[in-house]
DNA sequence: CCACGCGTCCAAAGCGCTTTGAGACCGACT
DNA sequence: AGTCGGTCTCAAAGCGCTTTGGACGCGTGG
């Protein structure tokens, strides 16, 4: 492949040519700018006004060369295979994240690649040397991904975990299987007993670990689970639709839902309406909420009843954490366990059968 | 600042090292790898298997360096200032745009910015010379950011257009005015005389020419609008919410409405439910569908009656129209309309009032 | 007076690749 | 035999920065 002579960009000053202006030594204009002691302030302050005046920037292509780090942390995108689907709460994520890399003077390099070639790829991250760091998302319960990085010796952070894999490693996650028992736990005090779960894919390690949260919970209170309320899928409003139609529609319906995501919510209210019900008086749900920004669950008083944890802020820690991983050779891994709020929102009422329940919210 | 040495990095091969064992110059090597006809069919397949075996990945860092180019793409995507907004279809986007960059070889470097300090991460990223093309997301009706990047001489494509910007550049836009002038006629001719337009900011390009469109149809029927049915906000649940409320809420309340997005249309519907009114019977509803992965529009039959353009098309659109540009020196703006799809789904009947309409769908 | 340390600055050697310009070799043509 | 054209290979010069290892001048103390 014969790669095509780009024409003439446009001309920037480069540290020779200041240094020539100057009257100095690249050497001494390279040190005054990035701060090194050994120079003079009067020089430095000289210098730095100069660069200025002639909005000198230095070549990141040199600069990284030469300094052999790529100051660029990757991020590898898995999109489902089926669905061709991307994890909405990515845009959110990355904000955080971004806006923490903008802070160190990193770059965000995005690689959006298929789940069965993701292996690949993170090989080529590696030994290409374009990114200083990985973040890891959507982990499995069983994931490759976490001992192939181990092996590349290239820095990461996992967003989430991987319940089977022994290895230490990095990790920011939710406590998951708390909030989802927290939540289940709120509807049986509300009387609820055939509680549906709509969830995200089962061999999603989230999903796996929000499951046993919703197990054990109604263990607690010795009410058996039942197969037909438990639905896993890629976590859309369709999803969230079909299961709650179904649940719906058993002999002994459920009578409050417990849902992965805001959309997936949005789509069992749906259900619920086609019903000719209405959520918070015949029908109770309460929903994980990744408070994305364009989807919003409400302002004062939410609308769904949620266990929330911001999707933004797990980004920016997941950013943070990896650069002091860089920074420290990854000597001694790290780990953040975040809490889930339960905020009580118009979505959850008292169940509607047994003893004459007083109509409308608690 | 004083950068802290790295720590020693996993051995991985280079091309000298390469060369050496091969027993052939490094130039040869490049030379074999890189396609270049003057070398033997016997000593490229030579260097290829060595290359394969050992597993070498030349440096990006240093081919970046030597060849001028950064192989990279910049993304720049605006954080709402007064929201913390990321757009929700630019999960979409990006994953369209990815998928090209892949088969280019391009890497996507994204930076995520608050509005106002967007031209200079421009100007940055332009001397800096990391990236070698921009796309401009998210363009307002008079935006500065095509005259910068003009005079920085960068190659980029604009997501949208930006009406009062004269001189020519790239762009791929879908026709806005004309989708929502085809959804307003439909919701004209099911009987609707009351309409409301949930839009988005006012200062957006795409929510002028929507409103251009919407204005349009009215206007061929004679029907006044009213500033009223007219509400420009940030695209979230919440604003499709409220605008409908106030909207029902009028003397002569709205019967029907056109919403810039799902997530809007969203909001409106709950704002319908909540008035104890029926979508597709008592209210009407028209959307933009931007056939977001993770948002589908109902499957076989449209949830909502919609106007459709795949924000994830675009995507692609837009990377390949910039890797052209780049390649070719970026001589001879190029443009790329995309129409909506009109699709009728069940959120749309005829007018309630009137002559005793038939109560049902269409 | 010399030795020494200190504060400033610089020349030159990389970083790992691409690419120019040329050399070496070989068969073929004059 | 001498020369030419082609094919294959290489040495060396960048790309624009960082960083090592001095050099130089100046003041201080022995």
């Amino acid at each position: 492949m014969r790669l095509i002579q780009s024409g003439l960009k446009s001309w920037t000053m480069n540290l020779k040519e200041l240094a020539h202006t100057l009257g100095l030594s690249p050497t001494t204009v390279s040190r005054a700018l990035n701060g090194y002691p050994e120079v003079a302030e009067a020089t430095r302050e000289r210098v730095q006004s100069a660069a200025r005046k002639h909005n000198y920037q230095p070549n990141a292509r040199a600069q990284r060369l030469a300094t052999g780090r790529a100051m660029a942390i990757g991020h590898v995108i898995p999109v489902s295979d089926r669905h061709e689907m991307v994890n909405p709460v990515f845009a959110d994520f990355v904000s955080g994240a971004g806006e923490a890399y903008l802070r160190h003077g990193y770059d965000m390099v995005l690689s959006l690649v298929a789940d069965r070639d993701q292996e690949d790829v993170y090989r080529d991250l590696a030994s290409k040397g374009s990114v200083d760091g990985i973040i890891v998302h959507a982990p499995r319960l069983d994931d490759r991904r976490i001992a192939l990085l181990h092996d590349l010796g290239l820095p990461f952070v996992v967003h989430g975990r991987a319940s089977n894999v022994d290895q230490p490693y990095n990790w920011v996650d939710v406590n998951n299987r708390r909030a989802f028992e927290r939540a289940t736990a709120f509807l049986l005090d509300l009387g609820h007993r055939r509680i549906g779960l709509v969830n995200g894919l089962d061999l999603m390690d989230f999903a796996e670990r929000r499951r046993e949260g919703y197990i054990a919970a109604l263990r607690a209170r010795d009410v058996p689970s039942d197969p037909r309320l438990i639905a896993g899928e890629e976590m859309t409003e369709m999803h969230g639709y079909r299961s709650a139609m179904a649940m719906l529609a058993l002999d002994q319906p459920a009578t409050a839902f417990v849902t992965s995501s805001l959309i997936v919510a949005i789509g069992v209210r749906r259900a619920v309406e086609e019903h000719g019900l209405k959520l918070g008086r015949d029908v109770s749900l309460v929903t994980h909420d990744d408070d994305l920004s364009y989807l919003r669950n409400g302002a004062e008083l939410p609308i769904f009843t949620a266990v929330r944890s911001s999707v933004r802020h797990a980004g920016r820690l997941c950013a943070e954490m990896l650069i002091e991983a860089i920074r420290d050779g990854a000597r001694g891994e790290r780990h953040t366990l975040l809490e889930a709020d339960l905020m009580v929102g118009t979505s959850t009422g008292p169940a509607p059968t047994g003893p004459a329940p007083t109509k409308g919210h608690p």
